[in-house]
DNA sequence: TACTATCCGGAACAAGGTTCCGTTTTGTCA
DNA sequence: TGACAAAACGGAACCTTGTTCCGGATAGTA
């Protein structure tokens, strides 16, 4: 079956030799030029740090998330994996949970432009959104299911919409001064914890 | 003094005839378009609606940001008003917040595209974010300020980083049903009350 | 070596932003 | 009222970026 899943993952081992080799070139150009100009780059940029023709980058990544996704493959692994190792080592899931925001919050602000296209409203960027979701959410799922478990945080919260939020709130201009998005996610999650007082 | 302020106010009554009827007929045309097309239309389709040349947007409003605070200005206002008169009015100070963030949040989520384009990335809107921050911060600042004089939330949150983070929860498609901003914002505001020991 | 399926490059087209300039309109002054 | 200069208009033209398409090059195979 040589359908690919939908976030264009390398395709396996069928592809000719020049193709498998601009494949590679391809990945290593983006994701030097999506650190100097986000995201966002021209795909011509990306073709011409390549040494490609635009077409040959469409023929590999036929939507942009396909190419973004491909490049940031391992990272957004990491972090779907780090859910249950930081679940068994931390001393209370309320921190496992937050010490995974943070990691994650680490991957998006570090790549330029990233967590803007996440939320973007045009659908070039549609099926990243999708593959975030679909590789992360449940990992955040279980963390808060073990953290409501534990009576650390309110149960109702749902894990697509603590996750959007937490996308939400990486938005932006880097590195201004006078916004730090972790200072209000530390907040958000403050805001998870039980009342008080009934 | 004939100089503007920097947001694109509708300038005074020197205009020429023509000048301030053509004015007036982009801003109504490009309300009508903002609602259905979202703060994003294409000029061309604002100047068509308008039944105007495309030169003629760029001269009244030179940037995208100009023509977007203008048709808004009225609601920013307001906006701003109101803050004074929830603290007066309400029956706590934490109360008042609430309710002014929740007015902010009703003005943007009914406008199509604008939290997104409040922190765009690219230039085109520079001053529209800037233009809702001089005006609203100042508002915010004095409401946090009630609510931590009233002990009600902890001190140390800037107002810039509330109104942004705000802001940022409000962005992304409309109408999704997994995601509500006003749910999380709730949750942020009740991040910033005082820790229940300690 | 010859043949074919695959792949490549970049020209060509579409869409939107922005500028520029010849033409039209307005306001004023004789 | 007629003429004139300043102000404003309209939209063609240009630039950037996304996307498609196809003639030509190339890898794998017999």
């Amino acid at each position: 079956m040589p359908t690919e899943d939908p976030a264009g993952k390398p395709p396996a081992r069928s592809l000719r030799a020049d193709a498998r080799r601009n494949q590679e070139t391809l990945l290593a150009a983006a994701a030097r030029v999506f650190v100097t100009s986000g995201v966002d780059a021209p795909i011509r940029q990306i073709a011409a740090e390549a040494g490609v023709g635009t077409g040959t980058i469409y023929r590999h990544f036929p939507t942009r998330a396909d190419l973004v996704t491909a490049v940031y493959r391992h990272q957004i692994e990491a972090c779907a994996q780090a859910g249950p190792s930081l679940l068994a080592e931390s001393d209370s899931p309320f921190e496992a949970l937050h010490r995974w925001i943070d990691l994650f919050v680490d991957f998006l602000v570090t790549k330029h432009g990233l967590a803007d296209a996440l939320q973007s409203d045009s659908d070039r960027f549609a099926a990243l959104h999708t593959y975030f979701l679909d590789r992360l959410v449940p990992v955040c799922g279980d963390l808060l299911d073990a953290a409501v478990g534990a009576g650390a945080i309110r149960p109702g919260v749902q894990p697509y919409e603590l996750m959007r939020g937490v996308g939400n709130l990486c938005i932006g201009r880097d590195s201004d001064p006078r916004y730090d998005p972790r200072r209000l996610i530390a907040l958000l999650l403050q805001g998870l914890r039980p009342l008080p007082q009934a």
